[in-house]
DNA sequence: GGGCTCTGATACCATTCCTGTATATCGATT
DNA sequence: AATCGATATACAGGAATGGTATCAGAGCCC
């Protein structure tokens, strides 16, 4: 990148010149005497190798040069201080990309509302959602691809700094035509000798894992009817009546026909946590912003309501 | 328009120090020593309220806020030394815009030859014709919405220099069933008992004068047939038998069903004359390359085959 | 035409800003 | 703990900048 042939001091000296028409104006506007501006001047032509302006009795007006040099110069001063504003807005998290890895039911509900809100107030901030399994998100955390990853399940490590945002109360899906479709809640008991479709496949342990703990707790081993990928494929073979699947809050805003979302109860703690995630030594604004805006968010919902209903 | 926050050395520095992600490095890059950047950096930094760099044991390297500066300072010096260019450019009139003013039969040959080799030799110049009348021409010139008019007949004025480019031969346009269509060149006696198209009707004196100043120094008065507008549709009007009319041989080029272009003998000096007129107080670079480009167009026509031939 | 007044240009000095040398300091590594 | 490699600091010399006083030229008025 090489020097510049100026300094923005001659530059908005020129600026100056050209727009008012003449030296005396000029340093009266930027509060200088005379004299400085003539010489500030003259070295500028001297390091374009050109003049800029015609030397009249009454004033000084732009050569052809000059007048495109002074379009140029405009455009130059002011992204200088758009610069200024940028790099402050950057330092206070306004302005940026921020990459997030997602993952899981909770796209359905919590996330996409701690993102909104975020953009509604950091609207200069560039988000962009990439949907990750676990495995991937820390790789991608670990190489500065992501400054923060949403995951259930996640208990810290060496550099990545762990933060549980809220627990997610569970939900049962069932076909509206199933024996247990009219209940208001339902506890694990209920779910002895029904099959179950787990998910997600991958990565274990997992969240299949966390409730095949849940039932084993409650005293029994699951009828597992399918293991499938994600919970969108779960609700769609509730929906054509193959089994049951346990899933969380957040997901009862999938529209599937014929599918009622009832809630379980289960003791205190067996909740699912929705985490949120985050290299350890990531000092950046941008982070320290979402962050700040995921745990307002979580706090409000809690203050409220707790979890959001299933719909 | 405010003063800057910074000075583009500052910014310079900065963007060594951020390409070479330390500040040794980047001073030696610079060829100045390792302090002076250091100062410079924290200078630049105090005068922003921000850190842009986060010093580490192995180096620096960017903070948000200094990225995001990192971005807007690269541009904002390549922008610093294409201002520079441009202003080069301009200065030799190779960068800039120029409205002409045209008018007239020439505009169908010669007049787009002269800018076509006008735009090959100064390609990132801006070129915008205007098809006004002498006056309306005379006017935008005054009032600097021109920088050169092209006309015939016209004997510059006392703020406005004339150039005459060339000497356009004169040619009539016949309908090719008249008796005179089969004769390979024709002199202004021919014409003594043919109806005439004459143009233009406005802005006498002009070259309808001109052809009627022809004729009767030939001795006889023509038969005056129509006065239209332009060119173009005297032309019309003998593809459809309405008489005959005189032009210039740029005119040639007008494409009309059935009619064909015979060329005039005329007494030296009575070629209609192409004009290019300007302030003379213009001394714009872009209005001079055109001037000398247009000379230089017109001298090679002439010393080649003077004005082009009928096609 | 002679002064008047407006313009930018020049001379000179005080101050500020920048650079280079020498050295301090901090952090990671061996 | 010692060392190495990096940035930060101190200080002095020099370049760049700004201010005051003044010059020089073009238009204007009487």
């Amino acid at each position: 990148m090489p020097r510049p042939a100026f300094e923005l001091r001659r530059l908005s000296y020129f600026v100056a010149v050209a727009e008012e028409g003449s030296f005396r104006a000029a340093a009266l506007a930027l509060h200088v005497s005379q004299p400085p501006l003539t010489r500030q001047i003259q070295l500028l032509e001297q390091e374009l190798g050109i003049s800029l302006f015609k030397r009249g009795a009454r004033g000084v007006s732009l050569t052809a040069a000059g007048e495109q040099f002074f379009r140029d110069a405009k455009r130059i001063i002011r992204l200088s201080a758009e610069a200024v504003d940028d790099a402050l807005m950057a330092a206070d998290g306004h302005l940026g990309r921020l990459d997030l890895g997602i993952f899981g039911s909770a796209i359905f509900y919590t996330i996409p509302r701690i993102v909104l809100d975020f953009r509604r107030r950091h609207p200069r901030v560039q988000v962009a959602l990439h949907n990750l399994d676990r495995a991937a998100q820390l790789q991608a955390l670990r190489e500065r691809r992501l400054s923060a990853g949403f995951n259930w399940f996640f208990s810290g490590d060496g550099d990545i700094a762990r933060e549980v945002l809220m627990a997610e109360s569970l939900v049962v899906a069932v076909q509206e035509s199933h024996p247990l479709a009219g209940r208001s809640r339902l506890v694990l008991e209920d779910l002895r000798h029904q099959p179950l479709i787990l998910f997600p496949r991958a990565g274990r342990p997992n969240y299949a894992d966390h409730v095949l703990y849940l039932c084993r707790q409650a005293g029994f081993e699951p009828q597992t009817a399918d293991e499938v990928d994600d919970v969108v494929t779960a609700v769609a073979l509730v929906s054509c009546g193959f089994g049951l699947c346990v899933t969380v809050a957040s997901a009862g805003r999938i529209m599937s026909p014929g599918v009622r979302f009832i809630p379980l109860e289960v003791a205190a703690g067996m909740n699912v946590e929705l985490c949120l995630y985050h290299r350890r030594d990531d000092d950046s604004p941008l982070l320290a912003a979402f962050l700040s805006t995921a745990r307002e968010y979580c706090a409000g919902l809690t203050a409220e309501a707790g979890a959001p209903a299933p719909l």
